[in-house]
DNA sequence: CGCGACTTTGACAGATGTCAAGGCTTGTGG
DNA sequence: CCACAAGCCTTGACATCTGTCAAAGTCGCG
């Protein structure tokens, strides 16, 4: 399976979660084009302002939105996991207002607008399907400004690590059938995360000191490890404890619905 | 005039100021159906949860939307000044995730999906329009995220004031011809905040305490006085250097061409 | 007049930032 | 194979910012 149709089934994968589409739908969403690239660790891939005529999809690693205050302070808006189309809004507003970095190697797969155009011209469920994974994008960040505003370090830190077990999660499993089957966890024992306390710093609106602090706290309490990119996940109670995590905001109703059937 | 066209023509005035519509679009918005419906401060007018069949456009007064931790805790994730459709998105996902909120007494006109849908679908220029309107609210999103990640309080309330005062004062001139002639600043000397001290606290992730101390901070400054519902700008050049003010996340561009306009 | 909502202030506590230093890994070049 | 540098992690001591608690002041309104 090549780059291309390999990050474009992550993104069906996506959007199939939260959006009813047509086998004919997906298979254009799958035949969409694009052009695979790859970008080193700390570089930018969308700048400040610059016009794009297309949008890029994650296909490994993970890449960040941010913004910075005139004095050159950082602040991550959204991480892109694998499957995310960064920047669907470019279609519309083609000058870049915050830029996009890759905070490990990535390889992405750029879209070109015209055939992002020609897909929702045609198929009206798919523009539909677009906007609200763009909607739950606003909903990510939404929960991240309560956290900035209203939460400790420790519950920041705790809620960023639940967020992404259950992004990662959601991801990694097969499909629902498995899932159904196995009775496996939603929730991952470890997923790869490859951003370093620099970069968590920046997403938590912490300093890379205190970072570490807290992320020895919730290590000595025996909730998460985290080391070499991978973040292991010791105690799930515990942690969404800490971080007040209420996963309804991620909009994974269909995983929701499995997890009440498995119980009942 | 009615209610009703008075919103929808603060509504239209908001687009056409992003994006350029035809006489016969811009007829076919102020023709939106819409029924006006007051509501009293500190209430909610969409619940949590809540199925909506209409979107909500502010007319007079201060609305928000917000979020809230288990705990209780509230952060104010959007504030929504006359012209605002509040929650043009739940035409695409109706299950409310945000709350919404007079945060003084307001006048909205709520105006049917159906309508909305079938201006779109007549209108593509006009979908596309909300589409961009859209998009700017996540870009100020944004930069309230940015504010409470890397500003301090006297950093965070400066910002907050100079988005306000360029927003309202936005929405208070008459058109573009008017300012280009009187050569009257963008920027407002005065401008309506009916927001209490509790609502500013919500808004910046701050305790009410401490947003009185701020406050007497800029106050003692000469920098802004606030009250009675009102802001008083006494140096706008001293408050956006505080501030860090770049307006340009607010996507004004037509201002800024005029601006640029008189100064050469 | 008294009540309620909001504002203002002070004293103190707790959380986070700042500064500085050292340790650990990894890759590079001699 | 070793020396070294660069990037990242870890820690301690101290400074600063913001939160907490408590009380009093102001204003409009019934």
């Amino acid at each position: 399976m090549s780059d291309r149709e390999r990050g474009l089934t992550l993104f069906l994968k996506r959007l199939t979660t939260r959006s009813k589409l047509t086998a004919e739908e997906q298979d254009a969403i799958l035949a969409l084009p694009g052009e695979p690239t790859e970008i080193l660790a700390n570089h930018d891939f969308v700048r400040m302002g610059e016009r794009v005529d297309h949008a890029c999809l994650v296909v490994d690693g993970l890449a960040a939105r941010f913004a910075q205050t005139a004095s050159g302070e950082r602040q991550i808006i959204a991480l892109h996991l694998p499957g995310d189309m960064v920047d669907l809004h470019s279609v519309v507003a083609p000058h870049t207002s915050l830029p996009l970095q890759a905070l490990s190697r990535i390889l992405i797969v750029r879209v070109p607008h015209a055939a992002l155009i020609a897909i929702t011209d045609q198929y009206p469920a798919v523009g539909r399907a677009f906007w609200r994974d763009a909607i739950v994008d606003v909903s990510l960040i939404s929960q991240s400004l309560l956290s900035l505003g209203r939460r400790r370090a420790a519950s920041r830190l705790a809620h960023l690590y639940c967020e992404l077990a259950v992004r990662s999660g959601h991801l990694n499993r097969n499909d629902d059938a498995d899932i159904a089957q196995s009775g496996a966890a939603i929730v991952p024992e470890a997923f790869a995360f490859p951003a370093t306390q620099y970069h968590i710093a920046d997403i938590l609106g912490l300093t890379p000191v205190h970072v570490n602090r807290t992320l020895r706290l919730l290590r000595e309490a025996g909730l998460v490890e985290a080391n070499d990119g991978w973040v292991r996940i010791l105690d799930w109670k515990g942690l969404t404890q800490i971080a007040e995590f209420d996963p309804s905001y991620l909009q994974l109703e269909r995983v929701e619905l499995h997890a009440r059937a498995r119980r009942g």
